[in-house]
DNA sequence: TATTGTTATACTCTATAACTATA
DNA sequence: TATAGTTATAGAGTATAACAATA
């Protein structure tokens, strides 16, 4: 999780470890309740996360899968072997390269994540309801501006 | 890692989704920035969020590390297992209740803690260096606000 | 030669639940 | 009865690296 928690107001910290540590807090705590929202799917979060990268593009390979989750193409073997075992996705050979899969959701996944979303969402805006619209923007805008400036060394 | 990164500016998804996947995607890189550099010196994150926290509180028990730290008591176990087995924590027994293990640090633990906390500040510093102090400030503040909130039924 | 995906290995973290020893 | 810690189980994710097929 990440750095000690603790919330005195002469904490000698730098505002980047303040920031830190509570952005890191509030994602264990949020993330948590979602997965187990997740569980009684039978989804784990990362498993979820498969499907709904597919939902928004679907045919993408496990190259272009492994980028946007941020894992390693090995990882993502093991994601797409558990994930269509459960009969959510299926892999199709690509006609033009034959190194090539390309993932897409089953009418089983596609059922399962109009199930699912819903309940994200809920659990999200609930967990977010002490923000207003305005901060809810300020935090998605300056974080952004973070994530752009990483560098992709990964 | 959660919800599908997508940013195009005609996204229809609400506030919440937009800020929290933006939130999640910047924990992921960060954290794993901040993962290899403690791989360096055989440390886990988990690993290294107990001996930060005993820095900031020595001889707090397992189960309140397991609070600190948001994980059962029964996986403390293990991780005070392995951090123990290292040589930079210890448990002593709770002189007055004998159920209890009382958690330091060694020598060893501080001397590594001494080593390897600079260079985590200089990679915090680093990743979130595109925003001003007001903006670290702002992003405390309303973070903590959701952690309130967050009622602790984990 | 480079790329896509696969396999193999080994470790860490996690949740869950039953168990013990003490209180 | 309740609490602190332990043990056991099983699954999931991760990194790393070597490998096969194809480009």
């Amino acid at each position: 999780m990440s750095l000690p928690v603790l919330e005195d107001e002469n904490d000698p910290r730098d505002w980047e470890i303040r920031a830190w540590v509570t952005l890191v807090r509030v994602y264990g705590r949020v993330e948590r309740r979602l997965a187990k929202a997740l569980g009684a799917y039978g989804l784990s979060v990362a498993q979820f996360d498969v499907l709904a990268t597919l939902l928004h593009g679907e045919g993408i390979t496990q190259q272009e899968l492994s980028e946007r989750l941020l894992v390693t193409k090995g990882n993502v073997v093991g994601l797409v072997d558990r994930v269509s075992a459960a009969g959510w996705i299926e892999r199709r050979p690509d006609p033009d390269d034959r190194r090539v899969n390309r993932l897409y959701l089953t009418d089983a996944g596609r059922a399962l994540l109009r199930k699912a979303l819903p309940g994200q969402h809920a659990s999200l805006k609930s967990a977010l309801r002490p923000l207003l619209e305005a901060e809810l923007k300020q935090i998605h805008t300056l974080l952004k501006r973070v994530d752009d400036a990483l560098p992709d060394t990964e």
